[in-house]
DNA sequence: ACTTGAATATCGGTA
DNA sequence: TACCGATGTTCAAGT
C-alpha cells in the first residue's frame, strides 16, 4: 500500500481488504476507482451484459459510476448521479452494486481481480466553473446585438417566445412587419432542425390568425442537402451565420 | 512508487518524472490516468477554460482524453478517440498536451501538483463485447414478428424504406391495402418524433401519388401531451408498445 | 468523408 | 417532478 496526505492506493488487495476500503469511502462520500478483471450486468431502462475482462471503474461522490474499456469516450456501462453504491463478496469475489430509482436501475460489477485501488481526496467542487464559448447562445446574443446579420430591417421582439408547439429561439418583425421566426443552430444542420422550425412557424400560424403570413428562418453555419431541399419544399429560408 | 506485474503507480512525482513516464506510456500506447491540481483549457468546435482545481484525467490508447471533476457523469472536458497526446514541462510545471484534426481541436492540462500517477496495462480489447436489449432494434423485431401488435390486419412490407426525407422504420400496409408508416421509439416521445414521422408522411404523399392516403402511426411506450396534440393535429396515429 | 438518426444519451432551464 | 431542447453530444450504419 503506497498512501500520500491525500490519496490512498492499494495494489492487488484482497476482496475482503477492498470491501473494508470502499464501504468507508462510500460512506463518507469520496471519489475511488478500481482497476481489474470483472464481470458488468446492467439492467433498467434497457439491459446489457459483459463478460470478464480488464475495466477501469469509477465512482463518485455524486453516486456517479463510470465503466471504462481501453476503448471509447463513453463508457461501456454507467449509472447516473444520484445512484447508491454497496459493497459486499460472493464466491470470494468483490461485488460492487449499485441502484437508483425512477427509473429503477441497477448496475452489479463482479471482480475476478483487482489490480488497483486508488481513493481520491477531492476539492468538494471547490475548483473553478467550465464557461464555453462558441454555443447557440452566442449565436443569439449576436444577432440580438447585431440584427441585420439576418438581414436589413429585421427587429427581434422576444426571445423564447412561447408556442403551442415549444419556445422559440428569436421572434421579430421584417421590414414589411410581417412576423419573423428563427431558429438557431451552431453548426451544420440536418432535416430534424427543419422539422422544429416548421413546427414552430406551423404552431404559430395556427395560432395568431389565418390571414398572417410567418416567415421561418434557419440560422446556422450550414445545411445538409436534404435539409435544404425541404427548407425550399416548406418555403422556409436559411441564413448562413456561425457562432 | 508502487509496481506490480501489471499496475505503475507513482505517488506525488516531480513534473520530470512524470513527463519521463508518460512520453513512454503514449509511445507505446498505454493506458493511464493522472490525479491532481490543474487547468484544463480546450478549443475547437467551442472553446473553455477551466481554473485550477483538483481532476482525474485519463488517457486511453486509442488517444481519448477525459478530464472529471467529483461531479456529474459526462467528463468537464475531453478529447475524442484518435486525438494524439504530447506531454511536456512548462515553467516547472507538466502540461499533457492533446490535438486532433478535421476538425482541428486542442485541449491543454497543466498540472500544478500531480497527487498521483497509474499506468495500467489493458487487456487490448480481448475482454467480452456489450450486448444491449431494450433497444429500437428489438421493438422493431417484435412488431416484425407479431405485426397484429399494431393492429389487426397490419402488413409489414419494408424497414429502412428510404424516402425523400429519410429512411421510414417500418413501411406497410393496413387492411385495407392503405399505406402504413411506422416510426419507433423505445422511450416516451416529445413533439420532436412526431416531426419526424411527419416528414415521412408528408415525403411519401409527394413520393407516390397524388390520391394516396397515407398512415403515420408513431409506436412507442407514451407520449407527452403536446405530441400527443401534434399527433391529432397532424390526423396521425399512437399506438403504446415498448420494447 | 458525409449524412442520418439512435442513445441506458446527459444536462440545464422552466413550468 | 415532467417536459423540452442544446450538446465540443457520441456512436454506428449507410452512401
Amino acid at each position: 500500500m503506497t498512501a500520500t496526505e491525500e490519496t490512498v492506493v492499494l495494489s492487488e488487495p484482497s476482496a475482503a481488504e477492498a470491501r473494508d476500503r470502499l464501504a468507508s469511502v462510500i460512506e463518507r462520500g469520496g471519489l475511488f476507482t478500481l482497476f481489474g478483471e470483472c464481470t458488468v450486468e446492467y439492467d433498467g431502462r434497457a439491459a446489457s451484459s459483459l463478460g470478464p475482462g480488464r475495466r477501469h471503474v469509477m465512482c463518485k461522490p455524486d453516486g456517479t459510476v463510470l465503466v471504462h474499456t481501453d476503448e471509447g469516450q463513453k463508457p461501456i456501462n454507467w449509472q447516473p448521479p444520484g445512484s447508491r453504491q454497496a459493497v459486499r463478496i460472493e464466491a470470494g469475489s468483490l461485488v460492487l452494486d449499485s441502484r437508483r430509482e425512477n427509473p429503477d436501475e441497477e448496475l452489479v460489477i463482479r471482480f475476478e481481480r483487482i489490480a488497483h485501488l486508488a481513493i481520491f481526496e477531492t476539492d468538494g467542487g471547490g475548483g473553478a466553473s467550465l464557461s464555453v464559448t462558441g454555443t447557440e447562445e452566442d449565436l443569439k446574443r449576436r444577432i440580438l446585438e447585431e440584427p441585420e446579420l439576418i438581414e436589413a430591417g429585421f427587429r427581434p421582439l422576444a426571445t423564447e417566445r412561447s408556442t403551442p408547439a415549444g419556445a422559440v429561439d428569436i421572434y421579430g418583425e421584417d421590414e414589411e412587419g410581417r412576423v419573423v421566426v428563427l431558429e438557431l443552430k451552431r453548426r451544420r444542420v440536418g432535416p430534424d432542425a427543419v422539422g422544429q422550425l416548421s413546427r414552430y412557424v406551423e404552431a404559430l400560424e395556427r395560432d395568431l390568425h389565418a390571414g398572417c403570413e410567418i416567415r421561418g428562418i434557419l440560422v446556422a453555419p450550414s445545411v445538409t442537402d436534404r435539409a435544404h431541399r425541404l427548407l425550399t419544399r416548406k418555403g422556409l429560408e436559411f441564413v448562413a451565420l456561425s457562432p
